[in-house]
DNA sequence: AGCCGCTTGTGAACGCCTGAACAAAGTCGA
DNA sequence: TCGACTTTGTTCAGGCGTTCACAAGCGGCT
């Protein structure tokens, strides 16, 4: 019986239960056996009962009056976000921001691996990073039939993004992070996660701007701690 | 009189208007005068309906049966997203992520501007990023001071992320945007916004799973191109 | 000058997610 | 062995965001 009955996960769960495995991990090294939803929740800066909610898609999970097993959650945590294996991903257009990425690659169990960098820079071509060495983006094709890999990082400047973006969709990759400031255009059944880390700050600057302008507010809102959403998180008034 | 009426904006429009920015910008370097609803939509990867709502929280701005015009709507996007002038952000981690983003200031009329990049390691210290001298994280009070920083960016190890928002916070900054693997615990009043790379690749790798388990979903959803949400954008199959 | 077509702006319904309160269940102590 | 406390899992209501569909308004053509 591998998987059991988590057939549709919200999404914003999902990204909530990578967080929570990031937080376990943490609490494994330091040797802890059980934690309770209320201080994972607050490890992680979410509600509890969201927390217990999101944990609740993925079957009982926890000990009543106890609280949940390090180890077990975990592991089961892995299973249903990593699956079995690592996916294979690749990544084209090794910059500053590609490098950083690669490097998120880190220890596995997480999900997801990469397998293969490309660039078109030939000073860059050739270099390793994150140990793997950068190829030219003229073997797109070929590295992608060869790893089999079916998730594709974008990190490349928006000229060229949907090009890159019709490459990979055409040798089959079908799930795509993109972090070029364009919107890519892509057929049905492939999947376009986009990052835009420009926007972020532009976000960012606005409400600072906002609140500036009202210097107390008509609300005087409390919250204690960080109110994370799907992947952003805002606390504080507003 | 400065601002109109946009008293409560939600945040998921904010992302969007700065996104038909650039947009726009593009479109004024092509020479376009007037655009329409459904166009900028498309190139914005949005719906045309929900585009003219986003639009409709800074007052009429369109003409009926013509269209935006390009340089207007610009004009009135620029002000309101970043107010008059750019708003002065700190940026602490000058790795390749940090560096990386200290680019992403760019040219000015995005609403911020980074004035100052901090970092521990003497190698870094001194070197000039984006035409900006790293100074060391130890001046960090001294510098937000100076230039009366009010939003932070905070791109270091997760371990010393805390720290660095705790010395940030108390020196006055109260806009945060956090690219470490934690949840920073910030006081009433405090805006942090949190950017994930890795979990954003993990649910990729779910959701790529989640498909490949599931050859021909019970449900055969047809989208013909990118779907996008407040700062990811999905589409296809589920 | 009047009509037609196009586009914006807005109102309402649908669905999703979040947050809180309640019941089930298991453990620890007596 | 029984009781009570702790913590999970679930259910319910509330709010927000998105989407669809219609009326209002403006330009262009005849």
């Amino acid at each position: 019986m591998p998987e059991s009955r988590p057939r549709n996960i919200p999404e914003a769960t999902v990204a909530r239960l990578a967080v929570y495995l990031r937080v376990l991990a943490g609490l494994a090294d330091d040797g802890r056996s059980h934690v309770s939803s209320g201080e994972l929740a607050t490890a992680a800066g979410v509600n509890p009962a969201g927390l217990r909610k999101d944990l609740s898609h993925l079957g009982p999970c926890g000990v009543r009056g106890v609280g949940y097993s390090v180890a077990s959650l975990r592991d089961r945590l892995t299973e249903t976000l990593g699956g079995a294996r690592s996916r294979p991903c690749v990544l084209v257009g090794v910059g500053r921001l590609g490098s950083a990425l690669a490097d998120y690659s880190g220890f596995p169990g997480r999900g997801f691996e990469f397998v293969a960098l490309l660039d078109t820079d030939p000073a860059t071509v050739g270099s390793s990073v994150a140990g793997l060495t950068v190829a030219p983006v003229a073997e797109l094709e070929t590295v992608v039939a060869e790893t089999r890999a079916s998730i594709g990082v974008i990190t490349t400047p928006a000229e060229v993004a949907q090009s890159v973006c019709d490459r990979l969709v055409a040798v089959g990759v079908r799930s795509i992070l993109n972090f070029a400031p364009v919107a890519l255009a892509v057929p049905a059944g492939v999947d376009v996660r986009k990052v835009d880390l420009s926007v972020e700050l532009q976000v960012l600057a606005f409400l600072d701007q906002q609140r500036d302008s009202t210097p107390s507010a008509v609300e005087p809102n409390r919250v204690e701690r960080v109110r994370p959403l799907p992947s952003t998180a805002r606390a504080g008034v507003r």
